[in-house]
RNA sequence: GCCGCGUUGGUCAAUCGGUUUAAGACGCGUCCCUUUCACGGACGAAUGAGGGGUUCGAUUCCCCUACGCGGUACCA
């Protein structure tokens, strides 16, 4: 009775992927992982006029970072094609002459204006089993007029035929049972008078072709379920039917509704996967790629949001999640997105992941700020040095810019205030101990400072942070003998003779 | 409006009727460490929407109300 899983993500090509899309992704590839399945990657892309180019590359490249590959799809093919649906446009019409005919379905002539006027005249108004009877359609029309009508080529749709007042349920691997009242749903559009199929019509032919056991999808799709569970039982068996998990939806932060693309213009922070360019309007919508993300804190970050292991455990690899996830431990209700908590992941990752797997995109972040990396192998140490402090990979040009090149802002006010002739003549003297140091490391250059502070009765405190200002221009970054080993004599001496110039004379 | 799904601290959340003074994490606050900024450590503030039941006992089960979200297209 067990059938292979075979799971399915059915993204419509029309933008940017975001995060809940993601996270869908990451849910289904993780249960086809776990139970040794199949992730199949399904365009849906029935709706011409909202085609979109790039759209669907801009899939396969989001899937790509994140390591989520799918293992059949229109790029790689598979046993099942075509997988985009447009193709498949010639084996829908047949379903629903098939539906007609078990009287399951019907021809509807409505014109999509004499709708939109009924809809403005009734606000409420609903195309279901009611207001069919008073419409133009094959239920309302004699057989002649009808056959007429489709031999002229009469634009028309096939609507389902929704039965009155029955209980439709089914089981849902996270919300348990679920029911709807049939009367509560209208006679949907199966298909289009472009003889495209509608999603409704188009799920449930391409689930059954493909052979899919589980459906993974938004919580938006709930209630629209009835009229897929009732295309089932005509179609192909409810024995057949997929089990059905409809996910929690991913809020916004603040305020109330779905996350959308807006909310991280407004908030400041991304909300698609990569950057993405609409070609149309040429709208910029930033991504978690280009914001300085690493794809495994990514999918770590998105795994949490809405299910848990049941442990304190919270940075899990890909592996790691494929292991412990269960449908069972998906939560109920939305989530917040909390872009807080990201960036933790984020820094967790930076720390932990060996430097090998970031350090060239480091490096070309540096190449883009106009600094020259230089020599791996001291990019390295730095990288290792200043990893603690940068949430995010973009941060590290911010973090570590100083040791590429001098300071362009120096915070006088944090020296200036306190500075005296003492302290001037303690570097002036620190630079000839230090151009004649034999080592060139952290410790002996922080020991020649110290015995030469003692020697000048100043407390090292009072220096150290002048010292560090000369280097970094800031109060911030690593140790300053760690800064002076890897910046050379050369370049911090220079440092230190072009701070005390910029002090006033004392 | 109607239908559906939800509701534990600011956020993510554990608990699957009973050693819980309701975990843990993010964030926040105080302190320590650090003669910078982080990291780290310690401590702290902060939660079961309201009302009815069921039960010896409810955060956990049921009902109602409130609130939130989703849907209500020839879009997915």
């Amino acid at each position: 009775m067990s059938k292979r899983v075979r799971v399915r993500f059915a993204p419509s090509p029309t933008g940017g992927l975001h995060l809940g899309g993601v996270r869908t992704v990451l849910y289904n590839y993780l249960f086809a992982r776990q139970q040794g399945g199949d992730f199949i990657l399904r365009i849906e892309d029935t709706d011409q006029s909202r085609f979109v180019p790039g759209a669907e590359e801009y899939i396969y490249d989001t899937l790509r970072w994140c390591g989520l590959e799918p293992d059949e799809s229109p790029l790689l093919g598979g046993g099942f094609g075509p997988y985009r649906q447009s193709e498949r446009k010639s084996s829908y019409r047949r379903y629903a002459e098939e539906l007609v005919k078990m009287g399951h379905a019907y021809y509807a002539f409505d014109t999509p204006e004499e709708l939109e006027a009924k809809r403005k005249e009734f606000p409420n108004f609903q195309y279901n089993h009611d207001a069919r009877k008073h419409l133009r359609n094959s239920l309302t029309m004699d057989e002649l007029s009808i056959q007429e009508l489709l031999d002229a080529g009469t634009r028309h749709v096939i609507r389902i035929r929704m039965p009155e007042n029955q209980e439709v349920g089914f089981d849902d691997m996270i919300r348990g049972e679920v029911s709807f009242n049939t009367s509560q749903v209208d006679d949907k559009v199966l298909l289009k008078a472009d003889n495209m199929p509608t999603y409704h019509l188009a799920v449930v032919v391409d689930d059954h072709l493909m052979q899919i056991s589980h459906v993974f999808r938004g919580e938006e799709w709930l209630p629209s379920a009835p009229v897929h569970v009732l295309l089932w039982q005509w179609l192909f068996g409810l024995d057949h039917m997929p089990t059905w998990a409809h996910l929690p939806l991913i809020l916004k932060p603040d305020g109330h509704g779905k996350l959308s693309k807006r909310d991280g213009d407004r908030l400041g922070f991304p909300v698609f996967a990569m950057d993405w360019t609409d070609p149309n309007t040429g709208e910029k919508t930033k991504g978690f790629k280009e914001r300085g993300f690493l794809p495994e804190a990514f999918v770590n970050m998105l795994a949490l949001l809405g299910w848990n292991a049941g442990t304190e455990q919270e940075i899990f690899t890909l592996q790691e999640l494929i292991d412990a996830f269960s449908l069972e431990r998906v939560h109920k209700g939305g989530a917040k997105f909390n872009y807080e908590k990201a960036l933790w992941f984020n820094h967790e990752w930076i720390r932990n992941l060996p430097l090998s797997r970031y350090e060239g995109q480091v490096s070309d972040l540096f190449v883009q700020q106009g600094l020259n990396p230089g020599d791996p192998h001291r990019l390295s140490r730095i990288i290792e040095l200043v990893k603690d402090r940068c949430h995010l990979l973009t941060d590290f040009p911010q973090q570590a810019g100083f040791f590429f090149k001098a300071p362009a802002t120096i915070d006088l006010a944090a020296v200036s205030p306190k500075w005296s002739a003492a302290k001037n003549q303690f570097f002036v003297e620190l630079m000839s101990i230090y151009e004649l140091a034999t080592s060139w490391e952290a410790e002996p250059l922080e020991l020649g400072f110290k015995e030469l502070a003692a020697a000048s009765q100043i407390k090292p405190g009072e220096l150290l942070l002048p010292f560090r200002i000369m280097l970094v221009g800031g109060k911030f970054g690593p140790g300053v003998f760690d800064i002076a080993a890897l910046l050379g004599r050369v370049e911090t001496i220079s440092r230190i003779k072009s701070l005390l110039q910029l002090l006033p004379a004392v």
